[in-house]
RNA sequence: CGGGAUGUAGCACAGUUGGCUAGCGCGCCACGUUCGGGACGUGGAGGUCGGAAGUUCGAGUCUUCUCAUCCCGACCA
């Protein structure tokens, strides 16, 4: 039975399969009989609402209100933004007819040759294009502005190879759409949400990232800049955790969403789109846990403290039942959620293993010797440590315990990085280093030819020119031209 | 769409040069003993061996076709 658990190692040579192992093991999601689709379990969902609330309230406190939108979108809405359609039209699911009809040969439903749509519809990839045909009809003046919608949806991209969470056929997501007056709001605003999305990686999901912006070539489709959250995994390799475009008036003006300004004159209202998806949750994953399974940061999990009762009669039972339930109140008290598992059909041994591969935070196990000594044992999952401490101010105690986790899950993450942040100063040296599962900051020429080369010959991709940090500039390491500043690469998921 | 592999019980697998009633582990059901780190015993249920055709006295095993899945690429704003 152990021996099944230890197969799941972050160090295995096999860091992906790893990962797909835990996420169903610890029945988060499970794929689905529709190729590329993921079936999102309970569990997995619970995280996912933990999410959603947490980034929803951020979004209202920067004025954002909830809206939603067609799922489908006529084929021509698509392609009125050049680069939007030639960055999605690969991957997009068509809808074609709207009727099926029993075959006349017997051989089940068939789809109605005389019911095909005069124009097909698309199945979303994402919604700017059928939000700005509406905007079109909302925005007349600049009082009208800004509009700052987000909706809460999923969308399909038909991708060639999938990964739970990290790469789906569908998923769930929140596509921020907002409508500006003015090139310097809309601006603010795309900075604005990269924070938004920043301080929630970090806060809640105790995850470092790294802000910035990405080069041209990874540039959103339709965008005139796309800023970006980048994280590194367990295994050095980076994944895009969020993404807040800069759209200039490129769906303005594909739209013709034309406003009046204060000064009677008309013009193409700026637009900002931005969004995370469940994607998040197998950054989560692949951020935090460890042999044992899941680690989950306290602010995200769907139960932060576990109770289990150790006992050999019913009658003993009952008397840890009566203890405990004081202490689940106290801890409800303090907002925190809590599970009491006194199933009778698991012994504690197998409890204890079940939730630390849940990734529970806390444990507290209360047998015997805790009710004759009016003790408890409480364990942390970040550190699987176990002490025995007094039932007095237990809760309180939980309380600060919770925190300190939290705060230990973040430390540990952001240490792990950087450590794992390395500088090239030639080609050769970034060859070697980019083997060793590393972010590298190096100098870059600008140019998409050079990106391409790294690419082509080192599968690492420039995952953002970094806001932050060294801004000497330099010179390239591949062709020797001039640098603005050192850019970050990484094998990226 | 290329290259490689795999389909046998809910899951994970074994099954030899073709051979007799198709097996092990986990899980599941019943009863009992257990319970401070994934308990144990006894009994039980569960399979048209992915599908189709062929070779053969006889096919899980060989041949052909087909379907599905996984891995490595390509693809992934």
């Amino acid at each position: 039975m152990a021996k099944e658990l230890k197969e799941l190692t972050p160090r295995s040579e096999n860091y992906s399969q790893w990962y797909q192992d835990l996420v169903i093991k610890a029945d988060l999601a499970e794929n689905s009989a529709v190729r590329g689709c993921m079936v999102i379990k309970p569990y997995g969902y619970a995280i996912w609402e933990k999410m959603q609330r947490a980034l929803d309230d951020m979004f209202k406190e920067t004025g954002h209100v909830n809206a939603y939108f067609p799922l489908l979108i006529p084929k021509s809405f698509l392609s009125k933004e050049a680069q939007h359609v030639e960055g999605f039209a690969k991957e997009c699911a068509v809808v074609t007819h709207y009727r099926l009809k029993n075959d006349p040969n017997g051989a089940g439903v068939v789809v109605d040759p005389a019911a095909k749509l005069e124009e097909e519809l698309i199945i979303r990839p994402t919604s700017e294009t059928i939000i700005w045909n509406t905007y079109r009809n909302w925005i007349q003046s600049y009082r009208d502005l800004p509009i700052l919608v987000n909706q809460w949806a999923n969308v399909m991209r038909w991708e060639m190879r999938t990964r739970l969470f990290l790469r789906t056929a569908e998923f769930l997501w929140q596509e921020g759409h907002t409508a500006h007056a003015t090139r310097q709001e809309a601006e603010e605003e795309t900075r604005r949400m990269q924070d938004v999305y920043a301080t929630f990686a970090e806060k809640f999901m105790a995850m470092p990232v790294i802000k910035g912006v990405k080069s041209e070539s990874e540039r959103f489709a339709g965008a005139e800049d796309t800023y970006t959250i980048e994280a590194m995994m367990q295994d050095g390799k980076a994944l895009q955790a969020g993404t807040s475009h800069f759209l200039g008036q490129n769906f303005g003006k594909a739209f013709d969403v034309t406003f009046i300004d204060q000064n009677g004159k008309s013009d193409y209202a700026w637009a900002t789109s931005w969004g995370v998806s469940t994607r998040l949750i197998g950054a989560l994953i692949m951020a935090h846990s460890d042999d044992n399974g899941l680690v989950l940061p306290p602010m995200l999990a769907p139960t932060q403290v576990v109770i289990v009762p150790i006992y050999r009669s019913m009658e003993q039972l009952d008397e840890i039942r009566a203890k405990v339930s004081g202490i689940v109140t106290e801890l409800k008290a303090l907002g925190i959620s809590v599970k009491f598992d006194d199933a009778d059909n698991k012994k504690p041994g197998w409890k204890f293993a079940e939730y630390e591969l849940k990734g529970v935070p806390v444990r507290l196990a209360m047998g015997g010797r805790d009710l004759e000594n009016n003790t408890i044992e409480v364990m942390r999952r970040d550190k699987l440590e176990k002490e025995t401490i007094s039932c007095d101010g237990i809760a309180a105690y939980v309380k600060n315990l919770l925190d300190d986790i939290q705060q230990n899950i973040f430390k540990k993450a952001y240490d792990y990085r950087e450590s794992h942040i390395v500088t090239a100063d030639s080609y050769e040296e970034f060859k070697e280093k980019i083997e060793d599962g590393v972010f590298i900051l190096a100098h870059w020429d600008g140019t998409a030819e050079t990106e391409e080369q790294i690419k082509a010959e080192t599968k690492a991709t420039i995952r953002c020119i970094p806001l932050a940090g060294d801004k000497t500039p330099g010179t390239c390491m591949v062709t020797g031209k001039p640098s603005a500043q050192r850019v970050l690469f990484a094998r990226a998921y």
